[in-house]
DNA sequence: TGCCAGGCCCTCTTTAGGGCCTT
């Protein structure tokens, strides 16, 4: 088992042509920010051509067209690129279930695994931010009054905005567990401690 | 032709159902 790090991560985004790469469903664009100590130090976006037309719906969601895709690189090919990017890291991603059902499947097409492991700004929003109105990543970044100015939907810039968010959560539970640095397996712990459960697991660490 | 996801989590639960989140 890899062991999280918190000094150095890859916060990534995927935009896809649907919800289920299992239905046939393709990644459209990646983008993804390497945080180290706290600071994005590298970026990573690119469009992929999927190889067939999206629906109008994904082009009204995204803001990516059809004719956008029709320049872009195929996904074999950015996908090989990302692997270098990532090759070692360990992800964070909104919803991480999401983007590692494409993920892994995007790198099996091309016969690459990765070592890294996932860990999910959803579900640690879900117990730090219980009073959130909801914990959508565009809700959460207003929730805690997080500058952002670009589009949402766009793998970029969801991947800095979960990168931001990230780091609010660290630096509120450092604050929480009275702790410098935060390790990264107590924010594994975190997340899968019951949400009734979670105050007392934070006091017991400061 | 029409339909198709999956993991997490809560509750009116666990031999289940439904909402939330991602595109």
């Amino acid at each position: 088992m890899t062991q999280l790090c918190a000094d150095s991560l890859i916060v990534l985004d995927f935009e896809t042509t649907g919800l289920s790469p299992d239905m046939g469903d393709r990644a459209i664009e990646i983008g993804a920010v390497r945080l180290e100590k706290g600071e994005v130090v590298e970026r990573f976006q690119a469009l992929m051509n999927p190889g067939r037309r999206i629906s109008a719906f994904i082009e009204n969601y995204t803001g990516i067209t059809n004719q956008m895709l029709s320049k872009a690189a195929p996904c074999d090919e950015v996908m090989d690129e990302f692997a270098h990017f990532m090759a070692g890291s360990n992800l964070v991603a909104h919803n991480a279930s999401f983007d590692k059902r494409f993920l892994d499947a995007e790198l099996r097409r091309i016969s690459r695994p990765y070592t890294g492991s996932f860990a999910c700004s959803l579900l640690l929003a879900r117990r730090l931010y219980q009073h959130a109105p909801n914990h959508k990543l565009g809700s959460l970044i207003s929730y805690k009054n997080i500058p952002a100015q670009g589009d949402f939907h766009r793998a970029l810039f969801d991947s800095e905005m979960t990168a931001k968010l990230w780091m609010t959560m660290l630096d509120d539970i450092a604050v929480q567990t009275a702790q410098k640095d935060v390790p990264f397996t107590l924010i594994q712990k975190l997340s899968k401690t019951p949400k009734n459960a979670v105050n007392k697991l934070l006091s017991a660490m400061s």
